[in-house]
DNA sequence: CGCTTAATTCCACTCAGTGGAAACGGCGAG
DNA sequence: CTCGCCGTTTCCACTGAGTGGAATTAAGCG
């Protein structure tokens, strides 16, 4: 007996490891430090529990205790991971430069993201600034997968049963204005079957366009391009479009994709 | 009996969340793909048990499997923990800007980085280029703690204890040459006690100069200034010094810092 | 189509991990 | 300065989660 954690498919893993990334992850954007009683209220596990966890996360160097209000913060190690994982994306290495020279030409912002869970999340997001000095270069920012462009080229990217668990999520996750909310998302998806990419404006004055990028054995990516400070126009929205399957076609040609989408 | 893993204090953590993020530590800049008998051989541990553990990571979603090459590699979950961290961050929220300014101001490179084990990491690193447009900004970057102004910096700003601790370290790491090198790495610990900075040029046509943070209740962080494709000269050394003690005072000053040291 | 090499699964053993309860300790009020 | 409160840490007996060597399976190669 006793064959630990089992998974989906009767395969077993690791309790405890999996704990402890449950409490890294409990270190959202915006919050500096939490206490193992916060901890140990945002995962469910007991405080014991969470209280020896996070001593090994900090011996481990993922965590820095802050005594002084009994709390922890994420550790500069995190940092330094999830700069070995961008060195170490294929795709970002490829095609990152390729963004920069991009982003400066068209005079536009232009982001690379995939998934986390039910997040995008940016390998790469580089801002055009009409004043230059200020080009800003963001990685590791999260926005929700079914309201942007960027998370609807995703899903369209994605295979069948995978978006259909996914959009399981969304479902359970906001009850109200569903409905209409997964038309959309389903609209977008069907745009990027038939145009190559959807456009989507989930915030004022944003317009952006996003395409998915479908390597084997990668996951998916998706490439967008946007413009800030713009009224929303189809006309636009079009202009951005044939911009992005142009550089996408670049993209994928230097990727070696199979499939243009 | 059986208090778990006992670490220093007698105090005990968890052995497989140990392992796990030891794993995740395998990944270092430059490698994209680990297989489990690399991640074996690399970490020490037994094969079946690195098998269970990164299935658990890719359950986990900080790993994603390439099943064509029977490898994993890092998952983009690890940068949105990476980009909590630097949200999270008092001290990067608070000068962060003031080092853009700074640098475009002096028309120079500067960075903020903590210690990781042996290494010191950038929590941000920005490069200043003369092609304006190309500024670049770089976080989770490792350097040599003992070979750089930046390491050096934090070596002063730490407790003897710690310091002691880590030359220990260093000495174990490189047999050769470890004579002079402490030598230096204290000469330097001395320059900044005396001048507030110390300077050192470990890579070519570079001239690097850094002073330690040392805030109450947060890790001690380094601040640095460097040029490059100069030659290495003791006046524009001291320039720089100068430079950065001016900023760093405006730094300990927003951040209500205690000893300028 | 066997052979080599590496990853995965099996399995019996046992100690690492667990969580409820008790002890600790910092802090504010009186 | 002391008391009481509340969150954190430690204790401890129990046990099943985790372990790792051996067997098995799968993938690549000649």
């Amino acid at each position: 007996m006793a064959q630990a954690r089992k998974y989906a498919g009767g395969v077993d893993g690791n309790r405890s490891l999996e704990r402890g990334i449950e409490i890294l992850r409990a270190f959202r954007p915006g919050v500096d430090t939490l206490g193992n009683g916060e901890i140990a209220e945002r995962t469910g596990l007991p405080r014991s529990t969470v209280s020896r966890l996070t001593r090994t996360l900090v011996y481990s160097g993922m965590l820095d205790q802050v005594r002084s209000e009994r709390a922890y913060r994420l550790a500069a190690s995190v940092i330094s991971i999830g700069h070995a994982m961008r060195t170490g994306s294929p795709v970002l290495n490829a095609i990152g430069p390729m963004m920069r020279t991009e982003s400066a030409r068209r005079r536009l912002n232009v982001g690379l993201a995939t998934a986390d869970r039910i997040m995008m999340v940016y390998l790469e997001s580089i801002r055009y600034s009409p004043r230059a000095a200020l080009r800003n270069v963001v990685a590791g920012q999260q926005v929700p997968m079914e309201l942007t462009s960027l998370g609807r080229a995703y899903l369209a990217g994605i295979a069948e049963t995978d978006r259909e668990r996914l959009l399981k999520q969304f479902r359970r996750r906001s009850a109200a204005a569903t409905r209409t909310l997964l038309a959309e998302v389903r609209r977008s998806i069907s745009a990027v079957e038939r145009d190559g990419y959807c456009a989507v404006s989930w915030q004022p004055a944003v317009v952006a366009v996003a395409t998915p990028i479908v390597i084997e054995g990668l996951p998916v990516y998706a490439l967008n391009m946007s413009l800030q400070n713009v009224e929303r126009s189809d006309a636009l929205a079009s202009e951005l479009g044939a911009y992005l399957n142009a550089f996408a076609a670049k993209c994928r040609e230097v990727l070696g994709d199979r499939e243009p989408r």
